[in-house]
DNA sequence: TATGTTCTTTTGTTCAGACATTATGCAAAC
DNA sequence: GTTTGCATAATGTCTGAACAAAAGAACATA
């Protein structure tokens, strides 16, 4: 170690002695504020405890109080020896927060592509509309994507949308689906209702996923509500399971 | 305070300067047991830092150094000027979210059976350790159910537990699994991070849940932390697609 | 009685330093 | 070339001590 160039941000760090708040909840800020820092985050080792402690006047002890808990918190990881970093940050689809695809991909630094997009108006078959809550045969919107990466698609969606959100079939199906719906429809998805299921790729899914007839694929059907429980849209979605794994954290 | 007659607790209390095992970790078994201990539990406040540290020849410091954890982790409430006592057990929350396979399935009136039960003593590979945040190679064990309905088993389980449990293989793994963590481990479960995926059935796996080879299976991998951040068990679950779906429902 | 005031108890904060343990790189030995 | 061992650097553990701050009890006063 010992190299420790850009001192910068070491510098502009301050410590007030005569505040009321704890020194070691001080440094906690800090250090928080360095694990936001993209330079941290990129894998380069926070100051060691001892230029730290040096650094804002105050103790090692102290300065390992303050570690100690984000530590626990599983923010900054420590190596007897080597020295003290960022933790990877986990792949966000997490946090019980749940975006749309674009977002998710767009979180996890990843670009997507629509390789086919199709909108079509149609009528409520059953399933479509004990989901949505309508009688069947009601005129819909029914919306397909394709989509994935730069090598290729690997999921494909059916979205129907409920009737009352007025959806006409002209909007910019490549901006995140969810803005729109905000932004545009002043609709605004409050729970999703998931069912998730495997199934063998038929005929029609591996054409489009590029994978042979009866591959693993991921179905993901769900139903987003509005704050009234109102059913939005009815989305499905074909993963193929060797390139999709559908992750989420569960608290209680 | 002052008063502290049962020094039947104290007096029994060891702590071993030449173990290899940290002090801080040895006080923080030992409050672990008091935590345990119903007396504690129903108010009493645990021994003074000062007489702690007195009785078991240690500095106070070692002693808040395992408290902090403790309380971090809310198992204890410290009160300045006051003194330390055991944390309510909160029983609330557990409704909606998530529970044990036993519970799902007791929860929606449905008898299940186990058709399979074995247990056996293992080394952490390299996915098991990882997962666990141990090092390869550990000691623990590695339970595996085969559980299912009248008309059959539908679901594989394999679990594996962190040796910090302290799971003895004799425990009756007919019971709740989280019920027997809760009440003989004091390890309460509050997060799971699941990954869930698909995958076609191998030889073993079809002929454990009585289907053909190459059909569609739902394969469930979880861990599950307890308060403190800390993973408690490692679980692989292989789900028959065909009688199984993953309901969830995903609030923001 | 109600309200301050002071004292005691207990946890909270902080320090400076010693030594242990682990990882790494380099040099010497094989 | 590979291993071994040593020096170095970083975090991990632990100590003993001092003072601060909050809660509660005891006491005094209006």
């Amino acid at each position: 170690m010992s190299e420790q160039k850009n001192i910068r941000d070491l510098k502009s760090l301050r410590i007030d002695h005569d505040s009321p708040v704890p020194l070691h909840l001080q440094v906690e800020e800090i250090l928080r504020d360095m694990i936001n820092d993209p330079e941290y985050q990129n894998g380069k080792f926070l100051p060691k405890e001892v230029d730290l402690s040096k650094r804002l006047g105050i103790s090692r002890n102290t300065v390992r109080q303050a570690t100690n808990r984000l530590v626990q918190e599983k923010l900054l990881i420590r190596k007897k020896g080597v020295g003290t970093k960022v933790a990877k940050k986990q792949v966000e689809t997490r946090l019980s927060n749940w975006v749309s695809f674009s977002q998710e991909m767009h979180a996890q630094g990843i670009d997507f592509r629509n390789y086919e997009i199709k909108v079509s108006q149609i009528k409520a078959d059953a399933e479509v509309a004990e989901q949505l809550e309508i009688k069947e045969g009601h005129d819909l919107f029914k919306l397909e994507r394709l989509r994935g990466l730069d090598n290729g698609p690997f999921v494909y969606f059916i979205s129907y949308f409920h009737p009352r959100i007025g959806i006409t079939g002209n909007e910019d199906f490549e901006r995140y689906l969810y803005d729109i719906l905000e932004d545009e429809y002043h609709t605004i998805p409050v729970l999703s209702r998931e069912q998730i299921s495997a199934i063998l790729a038929n005929k029609f899914l591996s054409e489009k996923l590029g994978v042979p007839v009866n591959s693993a694929i991921l179905q993901r059907k769900r139903v987003v509500y509005d704050p009234g429980n109102r059913p939005i849209e009815y989305n499905i979605g074909y993963y193929r399971a060797d390139q999709f794994t559908y992750s989420i954290d569960i608290k209680r």
